[in-house]
RNA sequence: GGUGGCAUAGCCAAGUGGUAAGGCAUGGGUCUGCAACACCCUGAUCGCCGGUUCGACUCCGGUUGCCACCUCCA
């Protein structure tokens, strides 16, 4: 049975979808005004691998997740950059799907943006109005927190304390308008001559941050979502907000399970833009890093669990792969000089006592670290399995088929490295092979070191000469 | 101050009552002409104090340190 933990219930639930054998998913995508970091990439690698294990458990789901194409930050970077707002939000959607592609991130089922939902996002604030949850104060519409019940619900916040948080940081303007601190925008009037608004009943202005997901949900998803998920630090306000308004729209659940990542630290603190410590994915990938090692980095470890970055932990986890990387190759090249059989009852067997485990421990809130577990013991009887004179094919291919869709849900799916040799480097492994043919072992040795400095590494096996990149 | 979370070997980390999984690194061994790969072996009493219990890393109380949210933020 899967559990997973939900914020709002601060428990571990079974989790059963609205619909059998489907899920309705959204994750809050970035604001496309600037390189994703390692951080906002975590979140897309954790529900990635989150959804792609619910797709292999048999479901069917329907991943939303949006771009942000408006607001301040848009705006802001536009200037410094001399491009429209929309000029903006292209090219940094653009970029967001390139790193993504990289980190092997399936495409979400759809991508919706902001400003594509503008008049359903007006109609929305209009019935909240209607429905008296929402007050017009000089153009601006705010959502009255108080009237809608257990408001701080999902961040678990005292609405005394928060109330008391939020009076002391009110800006000249909401003091005027907001009847209650703790209100927040539905819609921002905007009047500056030079900045995109849209026309509304409350005149020209931009919707409140967190409508956009609210509307989408409905418009995509329905009334009621399986799964809302998105950074921890979003829990408040951003989805105590989503959640208020949706559920004051519809007056049902909007969400059956909250799930929220945990940040990727760096020294003991949050990446983040204002501290400065990120490191954005556009330019690590432009260094020689494997983006599979990258993405089984973020994907190994539980979505809820911090994850310190470091460039010797990216190294470390890049070594725990290579051996995958090479126990499947290994598969492959005794499985090309195996003899033809079916895959026997003992491999059979621990096989699919590995998946039991695989399954169980991904049952349990994606406990990720001891599914890692699972998939090197496979990988440690693939290799004693391929030494084996006694190995088939059938059980050589039921072992690489194993590695290959475990590793398939952590988003690693190209296992071999295609290398491609330069003329010198063949030149010298034909020299090598001949020297080693003629025991002239002094030659082959130096030609070894020769290679190494050339980025491949040389091994011997009975069968001759292997060679892989360093 | 309020709220949520974390603290296990050099590093990453599993484990919620019965004498501490796994990976990386280290050291030793087998294999190899040598090496690499692979395989085998090798290490911690679980932040601290107290309590409950026949027995606690695991429950309870306290304490220390760290992080996050309460303002935009994955």
């Amino acid at each position: 049975m899967l559990q997973v933990y939900n914020t709002y219930s601060l428990e571990k639930e079974d989790f059963a979808p609205q619909e059998a054998g489907k899920i309705t998913m959204y994750l809050c995508g970035p604001t496309v005004y600037n390189y994703i970091h390692i951080g906002n990439a975590r979140s897309a690698v954790a529900f990635d691998t989150i959804r792609r294990y619910l797709e292999w458990r048999g479901y069917e789901v329907n991943f939303v997740s949006n771009f942000t194409d408006l607001g301040d930050k848009v705006i802001a970077q536009g200037e410094k950059e001399g491009l429209t707002e929309q000029e903006v939000a292209d090219k940094y959607a653009a970029a967001f799907a390139e790193d993504t592609r990289q980190l092997n991130i399936k495409p979400a089922t759809s991508r919706p943006r902001a400003t594509e939902y503008m008049k359903e996002m007006v109609e929305f604030v209009e019935r909240l109005l209607e429905q008296g949850q929402a007050y017009e104060v000089n153009g601006n519409v705010y959502f009255s927190t108080k009237k809608f019940k257990n408001y701080t619900a999902l961040s678990h916040q005292n609405m005394e304390q928060l109330e008391e948080n939020a009076a002391g940081r009110l800006g000249e303007e909401d003091q005027e308008d907001k009847q209650d601190p703790t209100d927040f925008a539905l819609w921002k009037s905007e009047s500056r001559p030079d900045v995109v608004a849209w026309s509304s009943p409350w005149g020209p202005g931009r919707p409140g941050w967190h409508l956009e997901c609210s509307v989408m949900n409905d418009q995509l998803l329905g009334e009621t979502i399986d799964i809302h998920a998105g950074g921890i630090d979003l829990t408040f306000p951003h989805h105590t907000n989503e959640l208020a308004q949706s559920e004051s729209y519809h007056h049902r659940q909007f969400v059956r399970y909250w799930l929220h990542n945990g940040f990727v630290n760096v020294n003991d603190e949050k990446m983040s833009k204002s501290l400065g410590n990120f490191v954005t994915i556009h330019d690590l990938l432009k260094t020689d890093i494997d983006p599979q090692g990258l993405r089984f980095f973020l994907a190994k470890t539980n979505y809820r669990r911090a994850i310190s970055y470091s460039s010797d932990r990216l190294d470390q986890t890049q070594g725990e792969l290579d051996r995958l990387y090479r126990a499947y190759q290994g598969l492959l090249d005794a499985n090309a000089v195996a003899p033809a059989g079916q895959v026997s009852e003992q491999v059979q067997n621990q096989v699919a006592e590995l998946e039991e485990s695989f399954i169980e421990a991904m049952d349990d809130d994606f406990n990720t670290e001891n599914a890692v577990t699972v998939i090197f013991d496979l990988a440690t009887l693939a290799n004693k399995v391929q030494n084996q004179e006694t190995a088939t094919q059938g059980d050589l291919e039921c072992l690489a088929n194993r590695l290959q869709t475990w590793l398939g849900i952590f988003g690693i799916e190209q296992l071999t490295k295609e290398v491609v040799l330069t003329p010198d480097q063949e030149a010298l492994l034909a020299e090598r092979a001949a020297a080693r043919a003629a025991k002239d072992f002094q030659t082959s040795d130096a030609i070894r070191d020769q290679l190494l400095i050339t980025g491949l590494v040389v091994r011997d096996s009975p069968q001759g000469q292997t060679w892989e990149l360093k």
